[in-house]
DNA sequence: ATGAAAGCGCTAACAT
DNA sequence: ATGTTAGCGCTTTCAT
C-alpha cells in the first residue's frame, strides 16, 4: 500500500551487482567498467529509477532546496519576487520552499527553525516587521548556513543583500510632489524597525530639506503591523486628516498601505488629487484601473528575486569561504499618473 | 563548519543510556521509568534537542508535510486559498510546500514528482489549464497517496473535492445582467479543459435559455492559456467587439481575465457600463477602487483552502481506507456594484 | 573493477 | 526497564 519506489538495492539485485557498484555506476564513477555502467544506466532508465532525495539529504546534509522567508505571498511585491526566485532556482536545480510569517516574529522563528531542520541549503530572507532580535538567523549563519537578505534587510548579519533604491525613489517621489505644487506632504510608513521604512523616510526628509521645507514629525505616520491590520492604516489616515496643517499629498510606503489608504480616502469621499494627492509604493499590476490612475513607485521585484537567488546559490556552491559580500541596489520604476497631477492654483 | 545538531546519540552518551532508551523516553513510552524520562527530557530541553525530520521521514516514509499544486501564487484566489490551507495545516502540525505550474502541464508533472519524492503525506491540487492527462496523479493516488482537489478538479480520480458554486454563480451573474436590461452578454472564459470553465459556461447558458434567449457560440471566448498570455485576452476582446452583434455586457471568468478585460476596455476608450457592462470573477481586494466600481463574484478562497486541507489531513490520518468521498460546494459572494448598473433605455 | 561494511538520525522488533 | 540490532536509501571508505 505504500510507495515502494525502486532503490539501488533493487537494481543491484536484478543485475547481480552490489549497491555500491550501482551507486557508482549511476553517478558515472571512472572506476566502473563502461559495460557495467551502460547496463545499470539502461536498467535504471527502464524501471524509471529516481534517487530518494530524503536519503540523500540525510547522508549529505544538504537538500538542493532553498528556503524563502517572507511575511506573506498575498502581496504583489513578494509573489513577483518569488517568481523571480523560482525562475532561476528551477534552472539551477534547486527547489524553493516558501514560508510566511504574516509579519509575526514568533512565526518567523518557527518557520526558520523548520526550514533549517529540513536541511535547506540556504535561506532567502525578507524580515517580518516585528523582527528586531535576529538570533534565529545569526545562529544558523554562524554555523555556516548561507543567507541572503532582500528588501527588508539587517545590518547585524554580514552577507549579500539585495534592495531597491528606497532612499532615492522616496526622494524622487517627494520632489515630484513638491514640483507639482504640493507642500504639506505626509508619509504613511510601514513599521519603524524595517530597513525599507528608514530608507524611504530618509529620502523623503532629504527632499524636503533640499527644498528648504521643514520636516514635520506629525506628517509621518508609522504602521507598526506593516499594514496587516487595516484599522491602523485607517487610524493613521484619520489622524493625518485631522491635523490643522492638513496634508495636501500623501506618500504610501507599501502595497498594503497604498490600497488601504486609497480605500480610506474613497470612504471619506475625498477626491484625488484635488483634496489630496497620492503616490503609492506598490507592485500592483493595475494602477491604471484606479480612479484616478495612480502614480506609483514599482519595485523591481522579479529582478530582486533573481539577483538574490543567484547570489545565494553562488554562496552555496562556492568552494572556498566567501568573505567579500555586496549589497546590490536595484532601480525602481517611478510612473507618474493622474493621482499626483499638478496642483491647481485656487483662484 | 556544518550544522552539528544534537542527536539522541549525544544525549545517550551524555547520560549513559542507549539511543533506544532515549528515543522512547522522548516519546514518553510507558516502558521507561519516570525517573529516566525526567532525566532525558530535562537534558534534551537543556541542550535544545530537535529531532531531525529528515531522518524521521526516511524511517517512517512520511514527513508531516503536504504539497500544494497550483498554477500560480501571484493570483488573489490562490494566495488566499493558500492562507486558508496554512491556517489549518499549521495547527494540525503539518507543513505546506507550495509549487507553481504557471499553467504548464510539464511543469506540473515535474513538481508533482518532486513533491512525491520528498515524501509529502498528501497533495492538494488545483489543475493547470493545460492538464488533460492525469497519469502523474493517478499513479500516486493508486499507490495510496491521499489527494484532494480544489477549484480546478477532475472526474478521473475518485477522492474528496472542494469547489465553489461555479454553475450557480455564473447563472446568477447572467440573470442579474439580463434583469438589468443587457441582452447580448458575452462570456470570456478560461481554458476549455478546466472544470471551472465548463461549470461557469453551463450556468451562463442555462440562464440564457431560461430567459428564452438563444445561446450564441460567438459570444463565448476561451483563453486557452488561462489568461497567462495577455495577448490572448486582448484578442478575444477585440474579436468580441468586432462582432456585428456587439455584446453589451461581458462576464470575465477569472482573476487574470477580469483585469486584462478591464484594461483592454480602458485602452479602447470604452465606458463601463454605458458601452459595455462588466461582471468579473475575481478575488481582488479592491473592486471598489476601480472606476466604475466592479460587480464581482468572489470565490470563498480562504474557506476552500481550509475545507480542502481538513479533508486531506483527515484522509492522511484515517486508520482505515476511506471509500466514501465527497465533493463540497461552497458559496461564492456576488457583490453588485456600478459596472453592471441597469441599462439606460436610450430614447 | 567490484564488493562489504559503516554511517547519516531515528524507531521498533527482539532480546535480557 | 533498558539495551542490542536491524533497517529506511544512499554514499563512501576500505578491502580484495
Amino acid at each position: 500500500m505504500k510507495f515502494e519506489s525502486i532503490t539501488i538495492k533493487d537494481i543491484g539485485k536484478a543485475l547481480g551487482l552490489s549497491t555500491s557498484t550501482v551507486s557508482r555506476a549511476l553517478r558515472g564513477s571512472y572506476e566502473i567498467s563502461s559495460e557495467t555502467k551502460k547496463q545499470v544506466l539502461e536498467y535504471a532508465e527502464k524501471v524509471n529509477y529516481r534517487p530518494n532525495p530524503i536519503a540523500l539529504s540525510l547522508k549529505e546534509r544538504k537538500s538542493r532546496s532553498i528556503g524563502v522567508v517572507v511575511c506573506e505571498i498575498a502581496n504583489n511585491f513578494f509573489s513577483q519576487a518569488i517568481n523571480g526566485i523560482e525562475s532561476i532556482a528551477y534552472n539551477r536545480g534547486y527547489h524553493v520552499i516558501i514560508s510566511q510569517s504574516h509579519e509575526s516574529y514568533d512565526r518567523e522563528v518557527v518557520n526558520v527553525r523548520h526550514l533549517a531542520s529540513r536541511s535547506v541549503d540556504g535561506l532567502l530572507v525578507s524580515l517580518s516587521c516585528e523582527t528586531t532580535d535576529l538570533t534565529h538567523f545569526i545562529n544558523l549563519h554562524e554555523k555556516g548556513l548561507p543567507i541572503v537578505f532582500f528588501d527588508r534587510i539587517t545590518n547585524e548579519i554580514v552577507t549579500h543583500k539585495v534592495i531597491a533604491d528606497n532612499y532615492q525613489s522616496a526622494y524622487d517621489t517627494t520632489i515630484h510632489l513638491l514640483r507639482n505644487g504640493y507642500t504639506k506632504i505626509a508619509f504613511l510608513a510601514s513599521a519603524p524597525f524595517l530597513s525599507i521604512t528608514k530608507e524611504r523616510v530618509d529620502g523623503y526628509k532629504k527632499a524636503l530639506l533640499d527644498n528648504g521645507l521643514p520636516f514635520d514629525e506629525k506628517l509621518v505616520k508609522h504602521c507598526s503591523h506593516g499594514g496587516m491590520i487595516e484599522k491602523e492604516i485607517d487610524n493613521a489616515m484619520t489622524c493625518l486628516l485631522k491635523l490643522k496643517q492638513k496634508p495636501d499629498a500623501i506618500v504610501a510606503a507599501t502595497d498594503r498601505i497604498t490600497t488601504c489608504c486609497l480605500i480610506t480616502i474613497k470612504n471619506l469621499g475625498l477626491s484625488i488629487p484635488n483634496d489630496i494627492a497620492v503616490v503609492g509604493f506598490t507592485n500592483s499590476n493595475i494602477p491604471e484601473l484606479f480612479s484616478p490612475t495612480l502614480t506609483t513607485v514599482r519595485l523591481p521585484a522579479f529582478q530582486m528575486g533573481q539577483v538574490a537567488i543567484e547570489l545565494l546559490i553562488d554562496l552555496i556552491e562556492s568552494k572556498r569561504p566567501v568573505t567579500d559580500f555586496e549589497t546590490k541596489v536595484l532601480q525602481s520604476e517611478f510612473v507618474i499618473r493622474e493621482s499626483s497631477k499638478p496642483l491647481l492654483v485656487k483662484s
